[in-house]
Formats: C-alpha cells, sequence, structure tokens
RNA sequence: GGCCCCAUCGUUUAACGGUUAGGACACGGCCCUUUCAAGGCCGCGAUACGGGUUCGAUUCCCGUUGGGGUCACCA
C-alpha cells in the first residue's frame, strides 16, 4: 500500500473560509492519520494576477493558526516542487500534447459567437448542448485554414458521446455520468494558458495524490478530470467528496458575499457584535473584508482559540459517535475517519461554535490564558508594555511573552509585578466570563485610574442616587475596610467582614453590595465582589470608595 | 430545464432491520446566587410524503415532494 498523499488546493482569493477550512483540516486529517502520510498544499493560481503572495497570505496565515500543517507546499518546499500551478506551465503543455496526439483532445476554432448559437439552439429546441466539432482541426492544414480566416485555436477535450462512466467516491458510493451530458471543455486557450481541470488532473498525478478530497461542488465535474488522467495513463485517485458547508439555518452552500442576509441571523448577529465591540477597542478596522465570520480571520483577531474552531469544524460533516464531541486536533488526528462523514451538507451554526470555544476557554491554563489576553489589553491601551510602545493589535504577539514587563499608563506608584498580578487576578476572578480574549476588555475597570474612572451612570443612579440609606452604610463600611490589615486585604477575609458588617445591622448583602461594586469599580455588574476588592488592593479600593462618596455627597 | 447529490428535533448528529428514536447546541422553567457569568436539575422538540419488501422498517427498494450542486476560454 502505497503512502497516503492529500492536497488542500485554495486559489490565492484573500481570505481563508470555514468551508475551505472545514476541506482543508478533513484533507489533513485523514493524511496525518495514515503513518507517513503527507498533506500537501498547492496554489491554483492558474487565472490569477501579479499579487499571488500578497492574496496568499491570509491562507497559509489561517491554516497555520489552525494548527493544519503542511508537509509540502509553499514556504517549505518538497520533492516534487514548484507547488504554485503558475509555475508548472510546462508539464501541461507536454499533457496537452500527449492529449492531442492520442486523439483524446483536438483543435478548435471555432468562435465564441458561433458556439453560443448552437447553444441557443439546442436550448430552443429543448435538447442538452452538444459541440457540433464543426471547427475541429484534425490537420494541419485544417490549421492553417482556419487561421488564414482569423480565427484563434483552442484545445478541447474530446470527450465520447456515448457511454457511461462510474465515479467511485468514498462517501457517496459509485455514481454514475453518461458521456453524452458532458461537454467538450477547454483546456487551453489560444495564449497558450492552460485551464483548471487539465492542471488539476496533472498536478495531482504529478504529486502522487492518492485521495482526492474536497467539496461536493467538483463531483458532477469529476468525469472530465476521470477522462483526462485515463487519456494520459494516469491511474486514478481515490475520491472524497464532501457534503457543502451551509449557511445558517439554510442548505444552500456558505459565501463570504451574503454577510447581510446572515446578520438576520440572531446568533450570527451575536458573533459579530461581540466582534465589534473588541475590534473597536484594540483599533481594529471592522469593515475589512476579514473581519466576518465566514472568514476565519475574524475568530482570530477576536481572540477565540484554533483548537475550539477545529474542533467546530470537524463537527460540521463528522461524526464519531452519538456522543463524543469535544475534541482536540491531536484526539482528531487519531479519531477521525471518511466513513464518520455525513453525506447531508451541514448548516454553520454560529451558536454551537461559540460554545465549543467557551468550553475550550474554560480548559486553558491560566498562565496561556494570561499570555492570550495581554494582547487586547496593550492594544486597548489600559495597560502598556514598554517593548511594544508603538505596535498596533497585528503587530503584537498572539501570545505574550511571560517575561513581557507591563505598566499602568497613568501611574508609576504601582510596580510591574502589581499590575501583573491584578491582570493574573482579573483574568482569575473573570473565570467563565471570559469567553473570546478580548472579552478581558469588559473587565477594564481594573485597570482605570483611581481617581478619574468612569461610572455607569445608570447602575450609579440606581445603587447610589435612588437609595437613600447607601451612602451612609458606604461610608461605614468603608471605616471598616480601612480597618483591616493590607496584608489581610484578600477575599475571604472581605467577605468576613462584609458578613459580620450586615449582620450586626441586620442587613441583606444586596443593601450594601451594589452600591459598593459601583463605588469600587464603576460598573453595575463584574466579577465576585469580594475578588474586585482583592484585585484593587486597599488602597486602591478604599480610594475609589472614598471618591464615590465624595461625588455622591456633592 | 438536463444531469448529479441529499433528506432524523430549530441546528448538528447517533441508531448500519427489533431502542420508550440517544446526545450536543439553542430555547423554556426551576435551583444556586451580591450583579453578570458559570454550574446543577427538569422540560420542549425529529424519522418529509406515498407505496412496496419483511414477522418487524429511521434503516432496504420504487415513486412523489422538497432542498442543494453543476452545466464557462473561473477555480
Amino acid at each position: 500500500m502505497s503512502v497516503v498523499r492529500t492536497r488542500f488546493a485554495p486559489s490565492p482569493t484573500g481570505y481563508l473560509h470555514i468551508g475551505g477550512v472545514r476541506t482543508a483540516l478533513f484533507c489533513y486529517l485523514f493524511a496525518k492519520k495514515h503513518a507517513e502520510g503527507r498533506f500537501v498544499l498547492r496554489i491554483d493560481d492558474t487565472d490569477q494576477q501579479r499579487n499571488v503572495q500578497e492574496a496568499l497570505a491570509p491562507i497559509l496565515s489561517g491554516l497555520k493558526w489552525l494548527g493544519i500543517n503542511w508537509d509540502e507546499g509553499p514556504e517549505v518546499g518538497g520533492p516534487f516542487a514548484p507547488y504554485y500551478q503558475s509555475e508548472r506551465a510546462d508539464k501541461y503543455q507536454a499533457a496537452v500534447d500527449k492529449l492531442l496526439a492520442g486523439g483524446f483532445a483536438y483543435r478548435d476554432y471555432s468562435r465564441p459567437e458561433e458556439l453560443q448559437a448552437e447553444r441557443e439552439e439546442a436550448q430552443a429546441a429543448k435538447r442538452t448542448f452538444v459541440y457540433s466539432r464543426r471547427f475541429m482541426a484534425e490537420t494541419e492544414e485544417d490549421c492553417r485554414r482556419f487561421e488564414a480566416e482569423g480565427r484563434q485555436g483552442v484545445v478541447r477535450l474530446k470527450i465520447p458521446r456515448e457511454g457511461s462512466v462510474v465515479v467511485h467516491d468514498l462517501i457517496r458510493g459509485d455514481v454514475e455520468f453518461d458521456w453524452a451530458q458532458e461537454q467538450d471543455h477547454v483546456i487551453q486557450r489560444a495564449d497558450g494558458s492552460c485551464l483548471y481541470h487539465l492542471a488539476n488532473v496533472v498536478d495531482d498525478y504529478d504529486l502522487q495524490i492518492t485521495h482526492v478530497i474536497r467539496a461536493e461542488e467538483h463531483l458532477s465535474n469529476t468525469p472530465r478530470q476521470i477522462f483526462i488522467a485515463q487519456s494520459l495513463g494516469y491511474p486514478l485517485p481515490q475520491y472524497a467528496h464532501l457534503p457543502f458547508v451551509a449557511e445558517p439555518g439554510s442548505k444552500t452552500k456558505l459565501s463570504k458575499r451574503k454577510l447581510d442576509k446572515y446578520l438576520k441571523n440572531r446568533d450570527f448577529a451575536k458573533l459579530v457584535e461581540q466582534g465589534k465591540k473588541i475590534a473597536d477597542r484594540v483599533g481594529l478596522a471592522t469593515t475589512a473584508d476579514g473581519f466576518n465570520p465566514v472568514i476565519v480571520d475574524f475568530y482570530r483577531q477576536v481572540g477565540y482559540l484554533p483548537e475550539a474552531i477545529d474542533n467546530y469544524i470537524a463537527l460540521l460533516g463528522w461524526a464519531l459517535d452519538d456522543k463524543s464531541e469535544y475534541f482536540s486536533l491531536k484526539e482528531l488526528l487519531d479519531l477521525f475517519t471518511l466513513e464518520g462523514v455525513t453525506k447531508a451538507s451541514a448548516s454553520f451554526d454560529p451558536a454551537k461554535l461559540f460554545a465549543f470555544q467557551e468550553k475550550h476557554m474554560s480548559e486553558l491554563p491560566a498562565a496561556e490564558k494570561y499570555a492570550r489576553v495581554l494582547r487586547y489589553l496593550i492594544a486597548a491601551k489600559h495597560v502598556e508594555a514598554p517593548e511594544y510602545a508603538d505596535a498596533n493589535f497585528e503587530a503584537l504577539p498572539e501570545l505574550a511573552p511571560a517575561e513581557t514587563v507591563v505598566r499602568l499608563p497613568w501611574t508609576d506608584a504601582i510596580s510591574p509585578e502589581a499590575v501583573k498580578t491584578t491582570i493574573e487576578k482579573t483574568v482569575a476572578a473573570a473565570g467563565d466570563r471570559i469567553k473570546v480574549s478580548g472579552d478581558v476588555l469588559d473587565f477594564d475597570e481594573f485597570f482605570a485610574d483611581d481617581a478619574n474612572f468612569p461610572i455607569d451612570e445608570k447602575a450609579w443612579n440606581k445603587r447610589v442616587v435612588d437609595d437613600a440609606d447607601a451612602v451612609g452604610r458606604l461610608a461605614d463600611f468603608l471605616a471598616e475596610l480601612e480597618a483591616i490589615p493590607e496584608a489581610e486585604f484578600v477575599a475571604s477575609t472581605l467577605d468576613a467582614a462584609l458578613h459580620a458588617f450586615l449582620e450586626k445591622r441586620e442587613l441583606k448583602p444586596a443593601q450594601l453590595i451594589h452600591a459598593l461594586r459601583v463605588a469600587s469599580t464603576g460598573k453595575g455588574v463584574g466579577v465576585g465582589m469580594f475578588d474586585a476588592l482583592e484585585i484593587l488592593g486597599k488602597d486602591r479600593a478604599t480610594k475609589r470608595i472614598r471618591r464615590a462618596l465624595e461625588l455622591a455627597r456633592q
């Protein structure tokens, strides 16, 4: 048994979308689960302009981010280089010559309008269109004659006019197509450039691809590829056509262009809204092409975990059994099989993806959470890191090195160590509330200037202004807080102190805590009250409450 | 329109002739609770339809309906 080789062959379009990732992931998983299996990345740029590298960058970075690493292809090279179709023209030419010589293709001199006329005629007569081959050149003389008429020649496949072909598909079983339904497709243009189907077949052969795993849309053009391969004497690869990734709540293929439509889906809108909130704070343009939940870059920017995306994407058209759902990439590598792939298209469900993100995030070790979150705090300027003084969000590392020095922009009185502790405690206290890394920005109250942090007006009015006794209680409790030694200013002590205070006065927690929260954090909601006080520390916490009391008494 | 593919809760899936048709997400309720999350418990909810085959069909066959893909000198 030969070594399994799969390939993912994107065109450089400037973005990597969810559907593409799913195909790439399955190709990768299938190859890598086999001993010595190789996953090849080939760039299908037969029809491209200059800026291939630029348009390719987001695709390569997206795959890398997701951990879908290729064994051969751009940047890493490999034994079958080049991996760009634009650099393989000579191979295609040789194949065209061979096809022509074998009588499997012919030179055609029809003009587009002539072909169109035939097409319309067939349509009017309700027949399947089949080219008459009226301008097929069978001899050199024919060629010269047509050329003398000012015609330009292309090369077409000479598809059989009868009989049928069976595609053996690993997912769909045997699918039969009549040759009569196929067209004499053009494989080479007048200018000598070759078209996709030819290039694709030649490359799959040259790169020794054993399993062609691709989206279902390619199933119906597999016959012509089989024709090319067989005419060239190539052994056929195994085919596996994956179901589509469809739109939320629909069976239509997911498309980047229809974002407006998807936005009407509540869950989709939620994702975008959360993403925008984060992007705005870190200075990311939300009008950019990549800022769209259909595009992988969106998730990277907002702070999703690549493992969560991989996990969800893997389940889009694949299942292991009736209960397992949470997988790491590594586990997927062991468990993935083509047999587990479903036949029906699966629609992309943003809410479910988010649930996977929550789950993976909740299992992330504290140190890594810290490293991921730091990027957002720096970009939003809640903390400063001298070594990244002028860096914008994109220039900041996704995982900040542990030794990164941080300070608060508004004071030097708090040491870098203390700032680091503040972040660590904030992340710990926020816990599950930080669902994507960028969510850390919801807890900016711990980094704000004690003398001048923003206060949510609604919460302030409700908890302080409208509560006649709030100020008095706050003042009394402040005195208690001031009596606690700084070293004991920790959540457990504060909890005990507050409850003792309440008990003495026969008050319920709510009668003090809400006002205390607004006074010390400026917000109506947040982490546990005692955690919040501990994070701030005695000095900052009491300073803030004093400020609040002053404001309330004005 | 021709050809091809597909069809289980709202979504994603399990059940490869015998189950009270299972799970997850979402949704609803309750509990916990200082807010917001999280968590726990409970609930709602599906075999598209019609014929066969069979002792027995989600499962096999045929048809209908519905959805999707594809029919380029795009990939």
